[in-house]
DNA sequence: CAACCGTTGGAAAGCGCTTTCCAGCACTGG
DNA sequence: CCAGTGCTGGAAAGCGCTTTCCAACGGTTG
């Protein structure tokens, strides 16, 4: 059904040989002539290569991979656009997979990757703490290495990856220490699932500027949500209920909740919306992320700013990078700074 | 360096086309003791497929692309997540292509995606005005339907295709006729680019509710923008500006404006709190599409709700019917329906 | 018991391309 | 004038699979 090399090869009057070499590009060149009339014979009958032969004969795709969790999530929606934006610039085609978070859909998704034979694939939001689900994923990454691969991870991976490091934890820190600044005294925190590594930098970067001031985890509530909204709903409420039940509400009740995800923050402002509770006035909110809407919530959400398109793309960078270097070179770590935005939701500075 | 079924096939002791049929499916079946076998060896040896060499030899890939404007818009963020659950739900890898809603840019892709091979083409906002681009885009996608590819479009793409049909133009309607309800008599509208038939086809609806009250389109202010943040903030400045300019000032602003998508309704928000102008006070806003966000801006989006997921997934769906059908089959068009939100934006009903 | 089945395993022919290797050619320089 | 040199084009050998064929075999049937 569809025109191959040889038809467009025959109808030039050429070999194949020369025919390949004239249209898909080679390190040996062809005459002028001969190359224009293959190409002319290429347009005339509509030759499209066949990608997956091609890939066979090479040895190699012309496609990577990108492993999220979910990319309806803003936060992985701009990871992605980076991600495919540079990939196509590079020529190449870009392969999302939701992997809801879950270690085993990753490895599932990492041999399906494999087995497609991609160019690289990027990591996002991957690093678990639990042992078993990282062995698994770095031995089934370490064979896909093995066979040339390139692996990149966004956000700490683990050691042994190029990665791409925004400073979760230097970016916790300064949240909470302009929180503090601004008079906040009694933070609760809403964490990140205990299963992600981020979780956990994100919270010691709270302990850190917590000590400055000579606070210890121990003395302020930590409730732990999934990345959604729903997950920011739910904590705020076991954060409230909890406080109310225990002593005079004032006093167990924070003046400024934490989320350290804007998703979780977004479920956080429409439950004490709900609530009645007013924001900054009852109790202040701040996020983690700087999603695109961040700025355009009710109020304007606080949060850390994240360089999500560039995080993408120097993620797609590294492994193109990884591609000339070999697998043997220096593994790369590209860290980013994370900046605070302070806006409506913790009040006017 | 990679494993390949041979090397498994020799380690079973069995042929290549034992290895085949026991490993990757086929009709013929093997027996119990020999399937194994095979398995067993492929286990050990860490056996992964290799995609390229079966789409080869299968002549089909298990591959879907997707084309849209823009990943990390969260329209079309949500529609790619349905498609891409729905793709691995069926054992599909899903590639996802940003165009910019740039026609030329989408034909480079519809030809890269049928170089991939791949089964469908889900096009989302895809659907130009102009005749000249509509017309390549058609002689590529028919050209990839000659090859047994499948296409399915979301939102009208013209007769032909497959297609998920929200209804834009009762949805614009119903909302519109929400609005009069409320009271408004002063409508504004910022429509999409007139590239896009689905700005057309949501301008009738407005068009449809306006006459039911006796009103035209000539009496009330249209300015087009682009489908984003910026494109709305743009687009209310121009509106308000040129009241201003026109006449008495409350005379001549709208006292609704109505941006036909949400990521527009957003950037209207913004520059009218930039202005210091009351929403829905001193004028009401309205979007359309209802993105995840909507309902948590400042203050509340009213909005058309679209199945955004839904349509995603369903779009995925007529595809793989499609190839069980064959091209021949009757072409189906999937009609859903929309419904208005009515939020905080244009004021408690 | 011979002719005939339905099964099951293997040999081998591709799938559409890339890339080595070789042949032919027109030039150089000694 | 001929061996040597650089190019250009073509023949053919794969790349790793799937899938026809074909052969062998145990089991029916008349």
């Amino acid at each position: 059904m569809a025109v191959t090399l040889g038809q467009v090869a025959r109808h030039a009057g050429v070999s194949l040989a020369t025919a390949s070499r004239a249209l898909n590009g080679s390190a040996r060149t062809v005459g002028d002539g001969l190359a224009a009339r293959v190409r002319a014979s290429a347009d005339e009958l509509g030759y499209l290569p066949n990608a997956p032969a091609q890939a066979l004969a090479r040895a190699s795709t012309a496609t990577i991979g990108v492993l999220l969790h979910d990319i309806a999530d803003p936060y992985f929606g701009a990871l992605a656009k980076g991600a495919t934006d540079t990939a196509a610039d590079a020529g190449l085609l870009t392969m999302v997979l939701n992997t809801g978070g879950d270690p085993e859909v990753e490895l599932r998704c990492i041999r399906m990757l494999h087995a497609q034979r991609v160019r690289a694939i990027v990591l996002a939001g991957s690093g678990y703490t639990d042992p078993g689900a990282t062995a698994a994923i770095d031995a089934a990454l370490s064979l896909y290495r093995a066979e040339g691969g390139a692996v990149t991870a966004v956000s700490d991976h683990g050691d042994g990856y190029d990665t791409v490091l925004p400073d979760n934890r230097g970016g916790a820190a300064a949240l909470t220490r302009a929180l503090l600044d601004l008079g906040y005294r009694r933070p609760a925190v809403i964490a990140g699932p205990e299963r992600f590594r981020v979780s956990a930098e994100r919270l010691a970067g709270v302990a850190d500027a917590l000590a400055e001031v000579g606070l210890t985890m121990d003395q302020i509530r930590v409730e732990e949500a999934e990345f959604s909204r729903a997950g920011g709903r739910g904590a705020v409420g076991r954060l409230l209920d909890g406080a109310a039940g225990g002593r005079d509400r004032d006093q167990g009740r924070p003046d400024v909740v934490l989320a350290l995800s804007d998703v979780c923050a977004v479920g956080v402002l429409a439950e004490l919306r709900k609530r009645g509770i007013d924001v900054p006035g009852g109790i202040a909110v701040a996020g983690f992320d700087d999603i695109p809407l961040a700025a355009d919530l009710a109020p304007a959400l606080t949060t850390v700013r994240m360089p999500l398109l560039q995080m993408g793309a120097e993620a797609v960078g590294l492994a193109l990078g990884r591609q000339d270097d070999g697998p043997s070179g220096p593994v790369r770590t590209l860290r980013l700074p994370v900046e605070p935005m302070l806006r409506a939701s913790t009040g006017t500075p």
